[in-house]
RNA sequence: GGGCGAGUAGCUCAGCUGGUUAGAGCGCCUGCCUUACACGCAGGAUGUCGGGGGUUCGAAUCCCUCCUCGCCCACCA
């Protein structure tokens, strides 16, 4: 690869045309793909690192959350490929079963059909079409914002290789008994037509009523129950009423039988522990097809089952129900069915009251569809076992969770775990590698698919459900890595990997159980650090989304700041675990961090360059100390400073040993602080002082200047190395433009070495010095407002380092447009500046001060100073301090002690003479 | 009902285990088109760190309490 000339460095940033170009370049490169057999548990000499992107659903399109999770995770990357490590960001997509079948099923609903018009085969058919065709756009996406992924390794979690890997996690977890067919109550979606897992149906507090409806007493006319239920739909499947076996209100009824409004089936009054006393009125109708607790309370006493909704949540007789169901209600839709039994009931003079009563509703996490309990069988998996490992994984620092209260989150919903269920009544997923035989009911679970029974020949049909689409992502971490096959090369260079990095909503959906089938099946965690991050946000903190049209489209952030800008402002604006918040409706004030700052960068390397021009570059290491320039010798500590808070600030990557321990626990993964820290070097440390204080220098023949470009390209260079991972595009590319050095380890930054420290250097700090000297003119000027233009002249009346000031005096005088005298005096109205480290500094002004104002500003200053100064004496007087501080604190105040006094002193003097000049 | 988090400058937020005079970005005010950058430069203003109490030599930071938001979990019909 050539230098270009750095005359062609365009004066404008042009993002599109670089990002596309180093894009490319970086692939063609292979940067991002990973060498299993470079991987130092393969035999290679390298720190494996690896990141398994969680998988964006096929159909998905970016928007800003990606953004997030997407350069968050390519930060972690770039740095660690960057420190050396063998670095595997993996790709991919999920197939997502609901939410892809949805989408099918609406443009099938466009065309007047739906998929049983087509049958299970063409639908599937169509789905893999639709898939192929604009499944994927999402990864594509995430090239233009930079992402450095492994694209040789992209996974699929329906592709023929996770097939393979899902249908051995089944048998396994059915060999170990942890897999069974269940007969219960579970959530139901009467519109997308299957059952839900717990975590599906989400909670909604909603304002529903509780109605009371009276259930008479048999055989004691007049005399009824009233009964307190938020769904009277259901009361058609009531198979008896309860009571708590305690209650003294109905203790005499027990045994008895009510009569079931509508229905009019007689229904006995029983004993359970399960109706409380304080609750509405103490008893409770008891439907043990449509509620999981009334299905508890009816396997207790052997009561019937009958289901009075269909699949689609219409009022039926469907199974066990005989008449219930009368026909005028039959086929009604579960809400009109509500309010017509509720209107019939209030003719009957059933209905004793309507209390409002707020309550949490369940809703399909897919499509909002109240969801409804519903008798049914399915597939389990039995959860308590595979817990176990997963908690002990955190509690033991095997796996550390970030931000640490998340981890009590986590924990709790281990400790309660309920069996999962895993099958769905979808067709769009893993069909479950179950086969039944008809001849003698025999069931067979296998890894390949056979067509007759194993047992008795007969002819076999697979089940006709299809798995979870999470039973397939919680193998991800080693699924794509070529598990089942414990031989493959990935696997053993890769697992365990390192980060996992997602935004807390699916902690327990796909984290935890990526958790706990890293035990089950691997035999160890799947990760070590889980990093969640916030949400993004609008100015309303509304969570943005594209249904609500309050979202940011990243691609258009692309366009136009550019991706560097996009990465930059997102990293530099998300605390550990805190939400981002962007207003949707002004991007150019959202974005103005990473723009501005984008914008200054490649107008800070074009300056460099141009100024530094092309030709060769002295090593750093070549240069002894004593030829090197205060203002060297600041920026190159300042360097390291950058260099030691960036590393604070990102790592350790990984624990030191087997497990995270209590100093390195939470240290790390800080990635605003490091934005932030190699912002401030650049910006105000390398831009503000370095490079206006090396003008002349490199304007300059001969010696000195060759000093001047190699500091100023070392610290570049290290500069772009730091920023590199939250600003790949422009560094690469005004990295390539540096002149020949010998630091120029790789043909790319983005494969380059993170930089190092430096050797110490003596008197890094005088530089200081010029830096508050230059400051106290600026703010006199300021505060005068001598016109820019105009030159002062400024002497140095008393100083501690006049061999400092007279040799920076002219860098000085430059910096402040100022001539600097050391020593002698002013005469006639001038300001004074006392500068922290004891100088006077004296602004000559001529007839621009005015003396008053000057003087009651040192009064005022002078007041200040003394009051402070007078508390401070406070403190050290008391002696609880002086003994219980620590020594160096105490230290440190009585230096400021000192300091102020001398300050205060300096104040009544300059006061003083100012009286006597006038 | 249980748990968790947040409340710091006009806005969005940093502030790690208590220790100089509480910071950044954006916005605002003043002055500058100083030949890298007006997406910039120089200077500047703005905070009883949600209220109250406590511990401490010292609290934005630790404890208690109250107020206001937000999130998660939950089988009281």
């Amino acid at each position: 690869m050539t230098t270009p000339p750095t005359a062609e460095i365009p004066t404008q940033y042009d993002p599109a045309a670089t990002e596309r170009e180093w894009y490319e370049r970086w692939l063609a490169a292979d940067a991002f793909t990973a060498n299993s057999a470079r991987s130092d548990r393969a035999g290679g000499d390298r720190d494996p690192f690896t990141i398994v992107m969680p998988p964006p659903n096929v159909t998905a399109v970016l928007h800003v959350g990606h953004g997030l999770n997407i350069t968050v995770q390519d930060v972690i990357t770039r740095w660690r490929r960057m420190r050396g490590d063998e670095t595997l960001w993996l790709p991919g997509t999920d197939h997502a079963g609901i939410a892809t079948q949805n989408i099918v099923e609406k443009q099938l609903a466009r065309e007047g059909r739906t998929r049983f018009d087509l049958g299970r085969e063409a639908f599937i058919a169509r789905t893999t079409e639709f898939v192929a065709d604009t499944g994927g756009t999402i990864l594509e996406q995430l090239r233009s914002i930079g992402a450095s992924c492994d694209w040789t390794r992209t996974a699929y979690t329906l592709s023929s290789e996770l097939s393979v890997a899902v249908r051995e996690a089944f048998v396994q977890l059915h060999e170990r008994g942890l897999i069974y067919r269940g007969h219960r109550v579970i959530h139901w979606c009467p519109r997308c037509l299957t059952s839900l897992s717990d975590e599906e149906a989400e909670h909604d507090e909603e304002a529903g009523s509780l109605y009371h409806i009276r259930y008479p007493v048999v055989g004691e006319p007049g005399k009824w129950l009233t009964v307190a239920t938020t769904r009277p739909e259901t009361m058609l499947g009531d198979v008896a009423v309860a009571v708590n076996p305690n209650d003294a209100r109905y203790k005499s009824l027990i045994g008895r039988t009510v009569m079931l409004p509508i229905a009019q089936i007689e229904i006995p009054i029983i004993a359970d522990d399960y109706a409380d006393p304080e609750f509405g009125t103490g008893v409770v109708k008891i439907t043990p097809a449509h509620d999981p607790n009334d299905f508890e309370v009816g396997k207790r006493h052997n009561l019937p089952m009958p289901v009075i909704m269909t699949a689609e949540g219409n009022i039926d007789n469907v199974t066990d129900a005989g008449e219930r169901v009368p026909p005028e209600l039959r086929g009604v839709d579960r809400f009109e069915a509500r309010s017509r039994i509720v209107a019939t009931l209030k003719q009957g003079g059933e209905l004793e009251k309507i209390e409002p009563h707020k309550h949490a509703v369940r809703h399909c996490y897919r499509c909002g569809t109240v969801v409804e309990p519903r008798l049914s069988d399915q597939w389990f998996v039995r959860m308590r076992e595979l817990a176990a490992p997963a908690l002990e994984g955190v509690r033991s620092g095997r796996i550390r969770i970030l931000p640490e209260r998340w981890e009590a989150v986590y924990v709790n919903w281990l400790e309660g775990i309920r069996d999962w269920n895993i099958s769905r009544q979808l067709w769009w997923g893993h069909r479950i590698p179950v086969w039944y035989c008809d001849k003698k009911g025999c069931v067979t679970v296998s890894r390949e698919d056979i067509t007759a029974c194993p047992t008795c020949g007969g002819a076999v049909r697979q089940d006709e459900d299809v798995l979870d689409t999470w039973f397939s992502s919680w193998l991800w971490p080693f699924s794509t890595l070529g598990w089942p096959d414990t031989a493959s090369a990935d696997l053993k260079a890769f697992y365990p990997t390192d980060d996992l990095v997602t935004a807390p909503e699916i902690l327990f959906f796909w984290v935890a159980r990526m958790v706990m089938a890293g035990y089950a099946f691997m035999g160890d965690a799947p990760f070590h650090t889980i990093y969640l991050h916030g949400t993004v946000r609008d100015t309303e903190h509304v969570k943005m989304s594209k249904s609500l049209g309050n979202g940011i489209d990243p691609l258009d952030v692309v366009r136009l700041y550019g991706a560097d800008a996009l990465r930059y402002t997102v990293i530099s604006g998300m605390g550990m675990g805190a939400d981002l918040v962007l207003d949707p409706h002004d991007l150019e004030r959202s974005f103005a961090p990473g723009r501005n700052f984008a914008t200054k960068l490649w107008n800070i390397g074009r300056f460099l360059l141009t100024k530094v021009g092309d030709e060769g570059v002295a090593s750093i290491d070549d240069i002894d100390d004593s030829r090197l320039a205060r203002a060297d010798r600041w920026i190159l500590a300042r360097l390291n400073v950058a260099i030691a808070e960036c590393n604070a600030a990102l790592g350790p990557a990984r624990p030191e040993s087997a497990t995270w321990k209590a100093g390195e626990l939470r240290s790390g993964m800080r990635l605003n602080e490091y934005a932030e820290t190699a912002r401030r070097f650049v910006w105000n440390e390398l831009a503000d002082w370095y490079l206006e204080s090396v003008k002349s220098r490199i304007a300059s023949d001969g010696d000195d200047r060759e000093v001047a470009r190699a500091v100023l390209v070392h610290a570049f260079d290290n500069a772009l190395r730091l920023l590199h991972p939250v600003i790949p595009f422009i560094t690469e590319a005004l990295w390539q433009r540096l002149p020949e050095r010998q630091a120029r380890d790789s043909e790319l930054l983005c494969t380059a070495a993170w930089p190092n420290g430096e050797r110490d250097l003596a008197g890094s700090d005088e530089f200081e010095r010029v830096r508050e000297c230059v400051d106290a003119l600026r703010a006199m000027r300021a505060e005068y407002a001598v016109p820019p233009g105009r030159m002062v002249h400024a002497v140095l009346v008393s100083t501690p380092s006049p061999e400092l000031y007279s040799s920076e005096g002219a860098l000085i005088g430059q910096l402040a447009r100022a001539t600097l005298t050391i020593g002698g005096r002013v005469d006639g109205p001038a300001m004074h500046a006392l500068l922290p480290d004891g100088s006077d500094l004296v602004l000559s002004l001529g007839g621009l001060v005015d003396i008053e104002q000057e003087r009651r500003k040192l009064s005022v200053e002078m007041a200040q100073l003394e009051s402070q100064l007078s508390a401070l004496r406070g403190r050290l007087a008391n002696e609880s301090f002086t003994s219980r501080a620590p020594a160096h604190i105490v230290e440190a105040e009585r230096t400021k002690e000192r300091d102020w006094a001398a300050r205060v002193d300096g104040l009544r003097k300059k006061i003083h003479s100012l009286g006597a000049a006038h």
